[in-house]
DNA sequence: AATGTTTCAGTTAACGTTAAAGCTAAGAAG
DNA sequence: CTTCTTAGCTTTAACGTTAACTGAAACATT
């Protein structure tokens, strides 16, 4: 049997027009019941799929996602990934994962190469930056919306978590414990979700009296490793007991390994609190305090946005007049999830 | 400054043909240096990017490829992802992320979609079924890679672990502490993986004089709680010290969640190994012995690949002969890391 | 000087789809 | 019976790119 593959495939095979098997796969009203159902079923007994690649570049548009995060193997991300494709594959589209490492250039490439093909819009944790990423997406009329971070100068429509409320119940708690220092590993202190949560560190710490200093916030914790070598120096310039705030679960692992190393024990010696609630932490012992994050959800929603976005756009592209889309803002609430390293 | 997107624009804009300037931007003999200067930098100064959806459709061929796992938040297959986008990166492919959830159905509707997106090749770790997957691109003519697991009863490309090795390194060193009873976790006994694996576990205990036992081997351990429940019954039922060889380093923790609810210890009352190396497990206490997989690797591997067997398909259809790729099966060797656990 | 070759450009057509316009016959309205 | 409408199908054109072909001028070879 021949590959059916095209519509003319399909047309000749009932003798009738493309544009008639074009408009019964496509319900156009145009086409009797009959003739519909007749070509319907003829295409699927032919397993025919429609070209997807000369359909986009008839209508000049596709069904690809841009997703541009930082590195799938994050934990963090990947749950937030897996909402996006969840959410994008339940509306027809499919996503392009992209890890930029926190490369501003990666990027900004990435995005270049989306706009050639032609995509929906794009999903990303913009790296830190100047802004150029979004800058490009404007320009380039791609719908975007930012996820786990946003760019203060800039308006723009994000899903994010409520990092200043992160930051305050995370320290707060720290702080019930009465311990001389209370430390925070920090990521990358110019992108959004680390001024939000040194905010509401800094502020927990003066409700509750206490006077921050400037040596307890580290920034620049990137990884494990990161979070190792700091609660290191930490432990070797402080007593215990001591408390230690981080950025991320990833940075309190590494910060418990340098615990342990010293045969110090959580939490007696050093109370420890992560954020993002990695799945793996609640199973290990001891079971690690964090911060949880809806991270599905935020993926999900991020999504979500996108699309409504994206409907806007082609509504608008379709009447020749502005898109009229309102930046959206939303902030996931963060839960405080108090188990064994405080 | 109206908005260039198009050759046409460029080819206006120089007083020069479109050809010449899809020449130029090509790389083509035919434009002299001069003129192929002078374009390039005012595609530049432009800002100009080649519509790959025009592209595509015109040359019947796409840079993308379908990337289909089970789950991307399985820290295995993230990392395997990983190597692979960034291998399709290098190499000017871009990946389109699907998650299977292990079922067939998905699967094969995702092939579906990606014969519709013309999509250049495939990369899969095909849920346990009857090969349909399989059948399916051969049919679609989609040139693909297995990774990860492969099927049996059908010659295929594939890239793995030598899971038989990785069984019987595992299972050889559990025997080495002559516990009593050697329990294997095990994953889908009909995958490949589990079978190559149960194939491995055999063959050591049979090799350390050890008769296995049937009720030893526990099959369908999908994710921690699958390992939690299974390690729990084993508990109730044989008294400590016991070996428990497990499938993946997920089914582990399980595991040892169950250890430490019995308040027994790991090593000493368990003797507990998993299979992964899953990066988390090398810094938290005890840190996991398990079996090393290159699981970058691996991906980087599988993507190479495929972009081998889509060049020499590529290469036939522009010579329309037969592609006559042969089969590739790569083994990747496991590595034991002893660890705390054991 | 006549002929062949090379260089460098332009013209044409096609990839599969669908929106818009066109056409015909049947049915409705006067 | 004529005119108007509608249902249901077909024809045409276009999306941006590039392979294949065409052509003119410059250059090389006898």
């Amino acid at each position: 049997m021949k590959k059916v593959t095209r519509l003319k495939d399909l047309a000749e095979g009932l003798n009738v027009s493309i544009t008639t098997v074009s408009k019964a796969l496509n319900d156009h009203p145009d086409i009797s019941p009959k003739r519909k159902k007749e070509i319907l079923d003829y295409a699927k007994k032919m397993n025919y799929m429609p070209n997807q690649v000369a359909r986009s570049f008839r209508q000049q548009k596709t069904k690809l996602i841009g997703v541009i995060f930082s590195d799938n193997t994050n934990p963090f991300y990947a749950r937030v990934i897996r909402g996006i494709e969840e959410v994008m594959f339940r509306h027809g589209y499919h996503c392009i994962l992209m890890n930029s490492y926190e490369d501003v250039e990666r990027e900004t490439q990435f995005i270049d190469e989306l706009r050639g093909l032609n995509v929906a819009g794009v999903l990303l944790t913009p790296a830190a930056g100047n802004g150029k990423s979004t800058r490009l997406l404007e320009q380039y009329d791609i719908p975007y919306v930012l996820v786990n971070r946003y760019l203060e100068k800039e308006k723009n429509t994000y899903v994010a978590l409520d990092d200043y409320q992160a930051g305050y119940m995370a320290a707060k708690h720290l702080c019930s414990y009465g311990n001389e220092n209370i430390f925070f590993l920090n990521f990358l202190p110019e992108v959004s979700s680390s001024k939000g949560r040194e905010a509401g560190y800094r502020q927990a710490l003066e409700d509750c009296g206490v006077a921050a200093r400037a040596e307890w916030i580290i920034a620049g914790c990137m990884n494990q490793n990161d979070g190792y070598e700091a609660a290191k120096r930490i432990l070797e310039k402080v007593k215990p007991p001591v408390s230690i705030m981080c950025y991320s679960d990833n940075i309190a692992i590494g910060a418990a390994g340098a615990v342990q190393e010293r045969r110090y024990t959580l939490p007696h010696d050093v109370a420890l609190i992560g954020t993002d609630d990695i799945s793996l932490l609640s199973f290990l012992s001891p079971r690690f305090t964090t911060i949880g994050v809806p991270k599905m959800r935020m993926g999900r929603k991020g999504a979500e946005l996108l699309i409504e976005r994206i409907r806007a756009k082609e509504k608008a592209d379709e009447l020749d007049e502005e898109s009229g889309w309102t930046d959206q803002q939303i902030l996931m609430e963060p839960e405080l999830l108090i188990r064994e390293t405080s």
